[in-house]
DNA sequence: AGCGTTCCGCTCATAATCGATCACCATCCA
DNA sequence: TGGATGGTGATCGATTATGAGCGGAACGCT
């Protein structure tokens, strides 16, 4: 086992059970004490944890460890999703908005091969990927970093997408319901993405099948007030009917696991 | 197998699992491990991944990595600078404002060691790098993202700064000069710098000695509009006087190479 | 407080990995 | 055909990570 995963495991012990031994580490990782005697105060120089005698508790509230730990479930279809998205996306169109997101930053990593185009996002991670393409003309918003998410929220967000018009927007959601609209987990989040969704003149939601039915506690906007939604084939059919009788055409992706070869 | 279809291969893997390793490349993709290394040399070129010993991680990586992966010019000068800013700032300052470059990117990762702090800033390596801790309180400007610099600029930006204040902004500059004051080498940057300047109470410019005395095309500001200026030893004692004479204080940090081992 | 045990930090030797360089081979184009 | 170009694998000195050993500090128990 590698240095890095070795910390990536101690970080993640840490955050399930508030303390960790270093005998108990040295012997989960099949490494020597001394290593993970390193390892440790690597982590407590970073503020990531407290050192004890004999191991170490958490620091502080360790939230839920983003991204890079939760990118594998459902990954062929958030690909396969994306990869529609970009067909839905006219050619011609000059700015996307893009929201935070595991599916939204495979949209972003399939947009990227188009000739050019201005993207607008409040996505770190998504604008951190962009930042070297000479091709994209990146705007990140404002805002203050949710560290959950990796989005950019709150007032300046929101002010900065009040001066920015989009050709279309990209919003990846965390529950789709016909009764309770488009719903996220937070609600200043929910803020700032009803703001994009504003900013933008036509709006494509991308969901893949496990977040259909759902909601969750934060209402961004209606069903009704988006044009597309991209999701893949788990979906039922009579959800995908309940959905388009409120408006916005519902594209089912089938995943093709053999077409591989995209970045 | 073509190199295009192995870095896809990487790149596809690392999404998954967050991770690789060159040996295990090696034996998937059937090449020795000195075309593993080039490939994710390749990559990391790129920022598409960072490179760790024995492998890579994805990019924008949760928690700082051991110190070899941090090279560039200066690097013990940068260091030395920041660790002397660190004191600069006072303990119970509640507001910190950044910009981009190598020596703020080292400052910020001393200033995430205190117990809670505000960080603002509009370099997109920094903020992705302060994102998860939860000790810090992250505040990242609007604007369109430099790709040369990682900085975002511009009148989103400048705007957003306009509502903001901190108690001292950390300033990098690409020259010092005491006829031209201080002056970066893009002139929207240099004027998004000044927006941070007179957002902040108290302004520290830090500086490596091989910026000191150089002039470059856009000015932020006079040389008296900051209260300190935080440089190496290589710095020659007429420019030190030069610059007192306008105003501020000029700090000469040592750097002891022989204490190193620091993780 | 005294004492034994455990744990820590430090140093050193070893093993693994890295970056630079070189020769080799396939492909492309004149 | 023949030179140029670019990718590949191997080699070598240098760098980094690891594990073990040792003196000293912290902890727990009496």
């Amino acid at each position: 086992m590698r240095q890095e995963d070795r910390l990536g495991q101690i970080l993640r012990k840490l955050n399930e059970h508030g303390s960790v031994g270093v005998g108990v580490l040295a012997a989960e990782l099949n490494v020597s004490e001394a290593s993970v005697r390193r390892d440790l105060h690597l982590l407590e120089e970073q503020q990531l944890l407290t050192r004890t005698h004999g191991g170490a508790v958490a620091s502080g509230v360790l939230y839920e460890l983003p991204m890079r730990y939760r990118g594998g479930q459902h990954f062929e279809a958030k690909r396969a999703i994306a990869a529609h998205v970009d067909t839905l996306v006219p050619a011609d169109a000059t700015s996307v908005g893009l929201n935070g997101g595991t599916t939204t930053t495979e949209v972003a990593r399939a947009l990227v091969r188009r000739p050019h185009l201005r993207i607008v996002t409040n996505a770190l991670n998504i604008a951190s990927e962009l930042a070297v393409r000479a091709n994209i003309e990146l705007v990140v918003c404002g805002g203050s970093a949710r560290s959950e998410s990796y989005e950019l929220v709150g007032p300046l967000a929101e002010q900065t997408l009040a001066n920015i018009n989009v050709d279309v927007a990209v919003l990846g959601v965390d529950g789709v319901s016909p009764a309770a609209g488009f719903t996220t987990h937070h609600e200043v989040e929910a803020n700032t993405n009803r703001a994009l969704v504003r900013a933008a003149e036509r709006t494509i939601v991308v969901a893949d099948s496990s977040k259909i039915g759902r909601r969750t506690f934060a209402k961004i906007v209606d069903i009704a007030a988006v044009s597309d939604i991209v999701t893949d084939a788990q979906v039922t059919d009579a959800d995908v009917a309940a959905l388009e009788r409120l408006g916005p055409v519902v594209h089912v992706v089938y995943t093709s696991i053999t077409n591989a070869h995209v970045y």
